[in-house]
DNA sequence: TTGAAACTAAACATCC
DNA sequence: TGGATGTTTAGTTTCA
């Protein structure tokens, strides 16, 4: 009775997270018949597994998913019962939880409150550490999740394979639609997989919050299960414990290690689920002793891996004990066989597998973007490695590292993220300052002929908004582009202040430095032009002006010509990478034309900036220069090009708009912002 | 090494 | 009077 009405609970969980976001763009069309599936596998998901397995046939991948899921939350919540019932009754609970032990883990169970009383689980933890675990096992139903979509994989390879062999007898016409129903069906089990997964990250399941992203691992998804919210999971923990045979068992776990050690041995990024190993009566999987003899590194003086710099090392413990005998003493003590110590080590298990699939989920993704960006495979970087900073580079402050490190499949996903694998892209002519670094960092060259600020920022717009790094423009172009984002191209000294604290995380901090560099370049540029307007002193842009700053130097310098354009590449596939990585790496964002640099017009600006920005502004014989060019145009428009400043200003007594040539084929956006700049505003 | 550009910080003035 | 706005100067950093 009770489980039935639980499964109406977690039914609901999962459909309704299907339902948002984008997956429901593509399960709507199999949202008819999925919720009439979900009925019909929910009776199915009593009978057998079997019984999904053979109407698989009929059921199209979003169904498949549903029903799974339903059987698996009906064992999960099976699990949790018996597991419950046993916490109520510890004497027994040994063996009950090795025979209850399934393939479900918590997380799944937690989606349905009823399904476990809080006080049933306040039996075990501490309520920081049930909040710190239900943050956990959140990201874990994401993995569970994972598995349902690879067991429906595997399903419909094994259907297409029968198929096949039954097809021998059949009709090759019929055959070949069997299989290319199947494979399209495949393919959408896979994009539903994807997309299901990046949905549930981008919910409740990953939360950036702009205030914390000033550290890597703070934005680091919670389906990682970072390493630092860890200690919180252990706190508190402090119950005595009875001797336990096998305590030895339990050494490796070392929750402070746990992603060093997720990452020391290579996992296969095809694990049985989380709780699939509890054969242990400890709930220790025989499979999982992830011992850190192989990984130890100098924090492990002593023999025991639970055991160094003189103290216990145990998730939460923390007690110093002076030698190794008398932390055996304290292990065998504190941390013998109970119900605590194997929650917690069904935790730190779940922790370490959590991390082998991320670890194999983003190695995939790194060698498929490795591979998409014809990148030597090579040269493979360990992603433990910590991010370095480009040789040469002093940019690399606390904030760049802080967003850069913001890993997979969350929200942020900094461009220096992939800086080790990009960084052989980056042209040598190209500052590191381009590299979107936080910090002071000088960005002239980004700003000038490699950053397209209107592009880069419509591309990565969610990022900068999120993360707390520094955008990689000077103030003077980003108050510009404020300026020009507005319909009447003008704002007062407080919208641009709007602008740049809704735009940028980074300038919600230190507001009285930005404000005071932004009153600065409004009253240093001449570009930037006070206008007493009805409603008081509003700022404009005198683009001529704008223009004027723009360095001559680049004329004709090949070298420079060559860096701005690899500059530009670069620029385009940064920005590109980046804001797909911001849009949770959705596949529309990897678009050819964003990664690929014989497109690049199409990243190229959409507004004057970016004709100036990266562009030089005009050429002075007056010939069209078409803001948006392909590489090779571009280098070659350069290379034509003369005197830029001076020369456009003498040759250009109309409205103030260098590099906007009228005559030029640019977009209607680049058209208005000509058009629509009033040069009476100007004066 | 040098000059230019950008950034930061600060002082000061004006206005509401 | 205090805060916002605007101007100016000085010192520093980065890059070509």
């Amino acid at each position: 009775m009770m489980v039935e009405s639980a499964s109406e609970t977690i039914r609901s969980a999962p459909s309704g997270q299907n339902g948002v976001g984008s997956i429901s763009g593509q399960a709507d069309g199999a949202g008819g018949g999925g919720a009439g599936a979900a009925g019909t596998g929910g009776g199915g998901a009593g009978r057998d597994v079997a019984t999904g397995t053979d109407s698989n046939g009929e059921m199209s991948p979003a169904e498949l998913l549903h029903f799974q899921q339903q059987q698996a939350l009906q064992v999960a919540r099976q699990f949790l019962l018996q597991q419950a019932s046993s916490l109520s009754s510890p004497g027994s609970n040994d063996s009950k939880q090795s025979a209850s032990a399934v393939q479900v883990p918590v997380s799944v169970a937690m989606m349905s409150p009823q399904m476990l009383t809080p006080q049933q689980m306040q039996q075990i933890l501490s309520p920081p550490q049930l909040q710190a675990l239900l943050q956990q096992q959140q990201a874990l139903m994401l993995q569970q999740l994972q598995e349902y979509y690879k067991k429906q994989q595997e399903q419909l390879h094994l259907q297409l394979l029968t198929q096949q062999q039954a097809g021998k007898q059949q009709p090759k016409e019929a055959l070949g639609n069997k299989q290319l129903a199947f494979q399209q069906q495949l393919l959408q089990m896979q994009q539903l997989q994807q997309q299901h997964l990046l949905n549930l990250q981008r919910q409740g399941l990953v939360s950036l919050q702009p205030s914390q992203a000033s550290g890597p691992l703070q934005t680091l998804p919670q389906a990682a299960v970072c390493p630092t919210d860890l200690p919180q999971l252990w706190k508190g923990e402090g119950a005595p414990g009875q001797p336990a045979e096998d305590s030895v068992k339990q050494e490796g776990l070392d929750l402070t290690g746990s992603a060093t050690t997720a990452t020391s041995f290579a996992a296969p990024p095809k694990v049985s689920p989380p709780l699939s190993h509890h054969a242990l009566p400890n709930g220790q999987p025989t499979v999982l002793t992830p011992r850190r003899d192989s990984s130890s590194h100098e924090e492990t003086p002593a023999s025991h891996p639970l055991y160094g710099h003189g103290e216990c090392k145990w998730p939460g413990c923390e007690t110093l004990c002076e030698d190794l005998g008398q932390f055996i003493k304290h292990l065998n003590t504190e941390h013998a066989l109970d119900d605590r110590s194997t929650a917690q080590c069904r935790v730190q298990m779940q922790v370490v597998q959590q991390l082998e699939i991320q670890l194999a989920k983003e190695s995939e993704r790194l060698q498929a973007m490795m591979a998409h960006l014809h990148m030597r495979p090579s040269e493979p970087k360990p992603f433990s490695q910590p991010l370095n900073p480009v040789p040469g580079s002093s940019s690399f402050s606390k904030v760049t590292v802080s967003a850069a490190d913001s890993f997979p499949d969350g929200l942020v996903h900094p461009p220096t993220s992939a800086a080790a694998p990009v960084t052989p892209l980056r042209p040598p002519g190209l500052s590191s300052a381009s590299l979107h670094s936080g910090g002071p960092t000088r960005r002239r060259s980004s700003d000038k002929f490699c950053s397209p600020i209107s592009s880069e920022l419509a591309q990565n717009h969610e990022f900068y908004k999120n993360a707390d790094v520094r955008p990689p423009f000077t103030y003077a172009s980003l108050i510009r582009q404020a300026i020009l984002e507005t319909p009447d191209r003008q704002l007062t000294l407080n919208e641009i202040y709007n602008w740049f604290t809704r735009m940028f995380a980074y300038f919600r901090r230190n507001t009285a430095t930005w404000k005071n560099a932004v009153r600065h370049n409004l009253s240093l540029h001449k570009c930037f032009v006070r206008v007493e307007n009805v409603k008081g002193a509003v700022w404009t842009v005198d683009e001529r002006e704008y223009q004027k700053r723009r360095p001559p130097k680049m004329t004709g310098s090949p070298t420079l010509v060559k860096n701005m354009i690899s500059g530009l590449s670069y620029g385009a596939l940064n920005a590109s990478y980046q804001a797909a990585l911001a849009e949770s790496s959705f596949p529309l964002l990897n678009s050819p034309g964003m990664l690929n640099p014989g497109s690049a017009s199409s990243l190229l600006p959409l507004s004057h900036d970016d004709v100036g920005a990266s562009v030089e502004p005009l050429p002075s014989n007056g010939s069209s220069s078409p803001p948006r060019l392909s590489p090779p145009q571009y280098s070659h428009q350069v290379q034509v090009k003369e005197e830029p400043a001076e020369a456009e200003e003498d040759r250009r007594p109309g409205p103030p708009l260098g590099p906007s040539n009228p005559s030029t084929a640019g977009p209607p956006e680049d058209r208005d912002l000509e058009e629509e700049l009033p040069g009476e505003e100007l004066s």
